[in-house]
DNA sequence: AAACTATCTGAACGTATGTATAAATTGTCA
DNA sequence: TGACAATTTATACATACGTTCAGATAGTTT
């Protein structure tokens, strides 16, 4: 992005999401036409800017961008989604609660069951991102490959980690219960790869393309691929004991 | 970066390395005081331009940012470096040469064994960046790091490709050769979640911290369980037969 | 010594950036 | 209807951007 004048780092930030919605954004439009009028550019803005950040870099993409691919003029946006360090974190935000419902349904699901094995967890982690990655309403497949620049970028990510990281907390006291004697950190550490394989399918189409020689077509054609992957892979480490396990 | 003026996209670039230089740059000095001088400034330049690029990401570093952690002024760094473009390409090539060695070499001796295992192909393409990434020299950590920003950008990686994808290439040969049964494209595919998986280990640190609730060192303190990942990982990709794999 | 070339300086050009705000517009309610 | 608040427009400000270049500097060769 290379900010001017005030913004230098995506710190330090206030603003709060926008006039109307309560702390459950999206829902239960009031019938205020007023408010239904701003909500529906709202909607616009959040798309566009989804769109951008997750196809050219939040630091690539600039407001007037965003407003022109929104179709609407430079200060809406600021009206709307406040600064740029604000407006990211509300894009991420408004889509976070559907995917960590999904994962945690299917984590209950997953633990509610007789014998819960790791194969599972790891599943229910997996499968509802590639499901909303490949959901109809494309917004949805670029908010995946945002979410995949965001993760892997230490300086956006101290800004929204805690979007996502009590979900996996939720998924790492799960696999401990499942293998109790495995090693906490080695645990923690496998998710990690787990994550970045997972996200590494839907945002390095090109890489894949061009090992491949061909198109390739959704990353959904990947899933059993990376699940058995990743199950693999979780399990090897899950099975080993814990301590002392890695070398010099 | 947003750029202005001329930039719009990390194509049609055309200027070429620097003066001096021939195919093979940083090596072979010449004699001559001149070149000399003007190649140590150069990779003044360059180790800046990669410590930043690795740090901020591509986009959010300005020429001007890196002249000053140069200690250089801004027509430096165009006189060396040319474009934005071509800066960070030259960046990328200047080490990649040493990677591929040290992959190329661990690669033949493999191969050159009695009995190669798919398990050897994985170390031996994992380990080097590996080590390269925790290497003495700070600037081979910032070299690392910058490749998983580079390869996860799609919009950077077709300008840079071509570094990186002939040893993926030997790499996928040898495996297809170790393992004549296995599906062609579900290797590429479990190559690409391995390269990501080893990516993410030296370019998201601050996750991993966050989730363990230590710093936790090195890269190379979770070695064994990325290989032990991979390797199992890969395994069972491999060992599905050929022919559709992928559900619905 | 002078001629020559590589390197470096300093400043400029035109454009783009994020943010702020006064004024106009729109729809709602009293 | 007019008052009112939510929304949108249009514009401005100060700063940063990538790139270019005439000229100063320094080292080498003749």
């Amino acid at each position: 992005m290379r900010d001017t004048a005030v913004m230098r780092d995506p710190d330090t930030d206030s603003r709060a999401d926008s006039g109307p919605s309560d702390d459950t954004p999206g829902d239960c439009p009031r019938p205020d036409g007023r408010l239904l009028r701003g909500e529906a550019t709202r909607e616009r803005v959040l798309d566009a800017a989804e769109r951008l950040f997750s196809a050219e870099g939040v630091d690539a993409v600039s407001i007037r961008q965003i407003a022109a691919a929104a179709g609407v003029t430079l200060g809406v946006v600021g009206f709307h989604g406040g600064s740029k360090t604000e407006l990211i974190r509300t894009v991420l935000s408004r889509r976070v609660e559907a995917l960590n419902i999904a994962r945690r349904d299917r984590l209950a699901r997953v633990m509610a069951g007789p014998a819960p094995k790791l194969d599972d967890l790891v599943e229910a982690y997996i499968l509802p991102y590639l499901e909303y990655a490949s959901h109809d309403d494309p917004q949805w497949g670029a908010y995946a490959r945002l979410i995949a620049r965001i993760v892997a970028d230490d300086r956006w990510y101290k800004n929204v980690g805690e979007l996502y990281d009590p979900m996996a907390r939720e998924y790492l006291d799960a696999m401990q219960q499942v293998c109790p004697e495995a090693d906490r950190d080695a645990l923690v550490t496998a998710l990690t790869l787990t994550v970045a394989s997972m996200l590494s399918l839907v945002a390095s189409r090109a890489r894949i393309a061009g090992l491949t020689g061909h198109a390739g077509g959704n990353a959904m054609d990947h899933r059993d691929t990376l699940v058995s992957f990743c199950v693999n892979g979780m399990n090897a480490i899950a099975s080993r004991k814990g301590g002392p396990q890695d070398g010099p």
